[in-house]
RNA sequence: GCCCGGAUGGUGGAAUUGGUAUACACGUACGUCUCAGAAGCGUAUGCCUUACAGCUUGCGAGUUCGAGUCUCGCUUCGGGCACCA
């Protein structure tokens, strides 16, 4: 019988469905294990190459805690509210949920000939009225919550509103009033609380909602007609797509993540995470301690400048205006000599001179109209302005200018700097370009040229600073600062808080309508809040969101508007690991006793591509909901594994670096390139025997055209540029033949050149102008696949892996290529190799029947198996085990591999060790493991078949193979009996023939013996 | 610029606590089976050598009886953050 593994396949998978074999149970004696994948994106362009290697693992890690005897979870659903099927609707006119509806249709076909162990009767979509009326519900609660700094919690807002009635806005903290910018706050009693009108009473809680509506700078994309979250943009251009992003002031909502950023921060400690990932959020959140600074101005002011109108209207007294500062270098304070705002500062208009009102406008226009791309991208032009007005220095009293500059940046901190040019290269950069001074107050540096940014060395110039070093320098200046009343000791985030509404169509409703223009959250019995139909999934000619086009027949009580807005993406992914715990649940979004059971999750795959975007959400709301008391756990899941991204195969892979000084020769004759490394010839290209044609890339500059040139006519047929701007043009090469040209003259360039059949040279040169830099070359093998079918060339879908090889081929394949964790490129090279193993594997169960040519019958053994099948097994139970246990599933296959070629090699056909081995595979192929336990006559599924144990006994050798080196160096071996002690060892070593023979008379000068591992002898 | 993580044969990679570097697989070569192909099976394969010997984990030092593994310096690749005060 042939390994017919199609058919084992389908039949094996149809079973799993029947019996719902993989069903998890609520409850049970057995401990629970919750194994959890990323869910993913329905694409147009079905499940992606990447998407397998994480699953597979995690489904590995599931049936291994299957047959461990742990109940466990693992469940799959669709992310399936987005931008991608938002945007093939505007082009078709489709609706997002048809085509969504679609690909997932694609998207279960794939994931189901993967054979997966997941429990579809716990699938979600976030798309679902079902499941987004419990993402609403949510938002309602954050939007009914406020963090309380007493508690260091996010409680319900009827506390605030109770503190608020007794105490009045004195009862609370500044922080909190203003958020982190420290300002003058208006006094209000109890009394007067309850004496304001609703709306007065709705704006000011609208300072402490956990979801609010709020005035702020956002990132606003126009070709998306939407905001986007600081995560969903990347190096000034939004992820999707790629459009430009600029920076706009607008009223939205948001949700305060800002408040857990010290949780979030300090929760990564208790994580078992990649300590990269976990510093890629610590980056994110940006902690920076420091002061804040109060600068006296020369004007003053009725308005205090507070963000709330409400509270500002309360408020007549004249007051000195100062401008705040963030520093984490208050030790430098002595140093200031200019102080800078960010060009959208809310005092920039009352700080600015008659005289140079005119030229601080043009400026403010001037970067009102550069893009965030723009700014980035010209980070090293420095531009500014003078505003003709001054502060105060508050320890010398001294006048210092105020400038305007957007390096400034307006989120941040307060928003404006005191600049110490000496101690800061930025505002140094600053400082020379407008020829203002640079005053030194740490000694070390050389200030003629840069400026001294280390936290090293004595203050000088600094008054009572004096002498100390920076540390100390730092603590006396705050103290100072604090005893005087200037500002406060104290911690900045860079984390922004989370911009949550979406101008988009598919998208969670936001649950919200306005009455008299104040925002009403709906109650939980009108929830969910279904996402009306629209004639267009476009913008109204106003500029409202798609959802305005609802507006006249989506109204709440048929009166009040609902917000247009939407949910972003991330929001259904925020709680969806809550949800699979309880899945069909009407009445709660899940119920604490499912959650209680199920707790965190055990084990999180997904891409590190989350990092600061879903992975910081997830753990936001997590500890939200912890607060309010729904769920007990703090942080969402305990270990998390990034899978490697995966390239495609025009990818490099391994490169050989040489220096251009080592590529020896090109001999135009016999058209070899003759590359020597350390004098010696290590490789040698030969261009002369290549198929049809060869091509060229051309490099201009960082970037490239590439050049065909046919071989025979040695003419160019065809190039293309890549880039426009040839203005970097050193050098075009005209036709093949011109290669030793290039190397004689130095250029740069960089080309692929193929060479023959087996595969091609990708050869890149880097040679900079100067002819000093490297060049780097690589092998690229075609796909072995490539010689069976044409349409192997490139293969990034893994239904057809599934087709040619089966599953389980796949699978092992996945795992085989290297450690998870790793990045690599997309080739079925070896394919063969892992599909080659199952074929073995199943031999093992088959002998030749002795009927026709290559019959074989299915024979197992009731012998006892010897010492040596044995101890093969345990050997290989023993490796899988520990391999799994620390996710590196490469070295287990190998480890299997190891074990059927020994087995095969003893014709091992015993039930005792084949049917331990099926059960120990089972998690990696488990269509051909379920296949041959049925035939070996069990009848329930190997699913749920106990992991076998390892008997150490088993492993005992009776010998042990010294390795014997001098000085290190090993020259040959000696068995030996594992019971003789060091000394005895030694004894015989000394006497063998071959030291002997090693020493050659002389006496070892030490001889290190470790038991049972090596001998040494030093001479 | 700052912060993480890498670099091992022709290729993917192994080496778990410092103890025989290159397991396992691919590729390649030769052989075998076959009318033939596919698929098997067998042998060889780090480099340099006819062979002995010698050399080898990006480069250079150091610690150690012994270093891919530990320490320091450098090169380079990948990722994150980035006028964040």
């Amino acid at each position: 019988m042939e390994y017919n593994f199609k058919e084992i396949e389908s039949n094996w998978q149809q079973f799993w469905k029947d019996h719902k074999t993989f069903a998890a149970k609520d409850g049970g004696d057995k401990p629970k294990y919750y194994v959890l994948d990323m869910f993913p994106y329905p694409s147009g362009a079905g499940l992606h190459v990447g998407h397998p290697l994480g699953y597979i693992a995690s489904d590995i890690v599931t049936r291994y805690k299957r047959h461990k005897g742990f109940n466990v979870l693992h469940p799959m659903g669709y992310d399936s509210f987005g931008l991608p099927a938002e945007q093939y609707a505007i082009q078709t006119g489709q609706h997002p949920k048809i085509t969504t509806e679609n690909n997932i249709a694609v998207y279960r076909r794939q994931l189901d000939k993967i054979g997966f162990s997941f429990d579809w009767d716990r699938e979600v979509r976030t798309s679902n009225p079902e499941y987004y009326k419990w993402t609403q519900w949510i938002f309602i609660q954050i939007f009914n919550s406020w963090y309380n700094p007493r508690t260091n919690k996010a409680e319900n807002i009827k506390s605030l509103i109770a503190i608020l009635e007794t105490e009045g806005c004195k009862g609370i903290d500044h922080d909190i009033l203003t958020g982190d910018i420290e300002k003058e706050v208006p006094a209000f009693t109890g009394e007067e609380w309850k004496a304001f009108d609703e709306k007065k009473q709705s704006d000011i809680l609208m300072n402490f909602r956990l979801a609010y509506l709020g005035e702020s700078f956002v990132n606003w994309c126009p070709a998306l007609g939407t905001v986007l979250a600081n995560d969903e943009i990347k190096d000034g251009v939004s992820e999707r797509g790629g459009y430009p992003v600029e920076r706009k002031m607008m009223k939205q909502w948001s949700m305060r993540i800002t408040k857990y950023a010290q949780r979030l921060l300090e929760g990564l400690d208790t994580l078992d995470w990649t300590e990269s990932l976990k510093e890629a959020q610590r980056n994110w959140i940006g902690r920076s301690e420091g002061s804040s600074l109060r600068f006296k101005t020369s004007i003053q002011s009725r308005s205090n400048s507070l963000s709330n109108k409400s509270v500002q209207e309360i408020t007549t007294e004249f007051s000195d205006v100062y401008i705040e500062v963030f520093t984490t270098r208050p030790d430098t304070v002595f140093g200031v000599s200019f102080v800078t705002l960010a060009p959208e500062h809310e005092l920039v208009a009352s700080l600015t001179t008659p005289e140079q009102k005119a030229a601080v406008e043009a400026y403010i226009i001037q970067t009102k109209n550069r893009s965030e791309r723009e700014r980035q991208a010209e980070i090293a032009k420095i531009t500014g302005v003078f505003t003709g007005s001054y502060v105060e220095h508050p320890f010398t009293g001294k006048q210092v200018p105020i400038w305007i500059g957007d390096y400034v940046l307006v989120g941040y901190g307060t928003g404006a700097v005191m600049a110490v040019p000496a101690h800061d290269s930025r505002d140094y950069a600053f400082a020379k370009h407008f020829d203002l001074p640079i005053l030194e107050v740490i000694s070390g540096g050389d200030l003629s040229k840069e400026a001294y940014d280390a936290k090293e060395g004595k203050l000088i110039n600094s008054d009572f600073l004096n002498g100390l070093d920076v540390k100390e320098a730092v603590k006396k200046a705050i103290a100072e600062i604090e005893a005087k009343g200037l500002g406060k000791g104290k911690v900045n985030f860079r984390l922004r808080d989370a911009v949550f509404g979406r101008q988009r169509y598919w998208g969670e409703p936001i649950p919200v309508y306005y009455k008299n223009d104040i925002p009403y959250v709906l109650e939980e019995s009108e929830l969910p809040l279904i996402l009306p139909e629209v004639d267009k999934y476009l913008p109204t000619e106003d500029g409202e969101p798609p959802l305005a086009r609802a507006s006249s027949s989506w109204k709440k009580d048929g009166k009040y508007e609902y917000e247009y807005s939407t949910m972003p993406g991330w929001a259904g992914s925020s709680w969806y690991f809550l949800r699979y715990m309880d899945p069909h649940n009407g009445s709660e979004f899940a119920s604490k006793k499912l959650t209680d059971y199920w707790k965190q999750v055990d084990l999180y795959i997904g891409g590190s591509e989350h990092a600061t975007g879903h992975l910081l959400y997830v753990r936001f709301w997590t500890k939200f909901l912890k607060d309010l008391g729904y769920i007990a756990i703090d942080e969402p899941a305990k270990k998390l594994i990034n899978q490697g991204m995966i390239g495609g195969t025009s990818e490099l892979m391994k490169e050989v670096r040489i220096n251009r000084e080592e590529i020896e020769e090109y001999n135009s004759v016999s058209k070899e390139i003759v590359i020597k490394k350390d004098g010696r010839e290590i490789k040698r290209l030969d261009i002369g025997n290549g198929s049809d044609h060869c091509h060229v890339y051309l490099s201009y500059d960082s970037n490239l055209g590439v050049e065909y040139f046919d071989k025979e006519n040695k003419t160019s047929i065809n190039t293309e540029l890549f880039q426009e701007n040839r203005a970097n043009v050193k050098y075009v090469m005209n036709s093949v033949l011109n290669i030793d040209k290039w190397i004689a003259d130095q250029n740069y360039y960089r080309g692929s050149i193929l060479i023959s059949d087996e595969g091609y040279w990708n050869n890149d040169v880097y040679y900079d102008f100067e002819g000093n830099k490297i060049q780097s070359i690589s092998f690229k093998t075609k796909p072995v696949v490539e010689k069976m079918s044409k349409r192997w060339n490139n293969v990034v879908n893994p239904d057809d892996i599934c087709e040619t090889f089966g599953a389980d081929t796949l699978r092992l394949y996945e795992m085989f290529l290297g450690p998870l964790e790793q990045s690599k490129p997309w080739n079925t090279n070896g394919i063969t190799g892992v599909h080659g193993f199952l074929k073995k594997l199943w031999r093992l169960f088959f002998s030749p029947s002795g009927g026709g040519q290559g019959e074989v019958v299915f024979a197992i053994s009731p012998d006892e198996p010897t010492k040596a099948e044995l101890k093969t097994l345990h050997k290989t139970i023993k490796k899988i085990t520990e391999d799994i246990e620390r996710f590196s599933f490469n070295t287990s296959i190998s480890n299997f591999m190891i074990c059927v070629n020994e087995l095969t090699e003893v014709k091992c056909n015993k039930r005792a060790v084949l049917e331990p081995l099926l059960i120990c595979l089972s998690p990696y192929a488990p269509h051909i493991t379920e296949e041959l336990w049925k035939q070996l006559g069990h009848t329930e599924s190997i699913t749920l078949a106990p992991f076998p144990d390892f008997n150490e006994a088993y492993l005992v050798d009776d010998n042990v193979n010294y390795p014997v080196s001098f000085n290190g160096k090993v020259k040959f071996t000696l068995e030996l009996p594992a019971t003789l002690t060091a000394p005895e060892v030694e004894a015989i070593v000394r006497q063998n023939e071959n030291t002997v023979k090693f020493l050659d008379g002389k006496e070892p000068k030490k001889v290190i013996v470790v038991h049972k591992k090596i001998v040494n002898m030093v001479v």
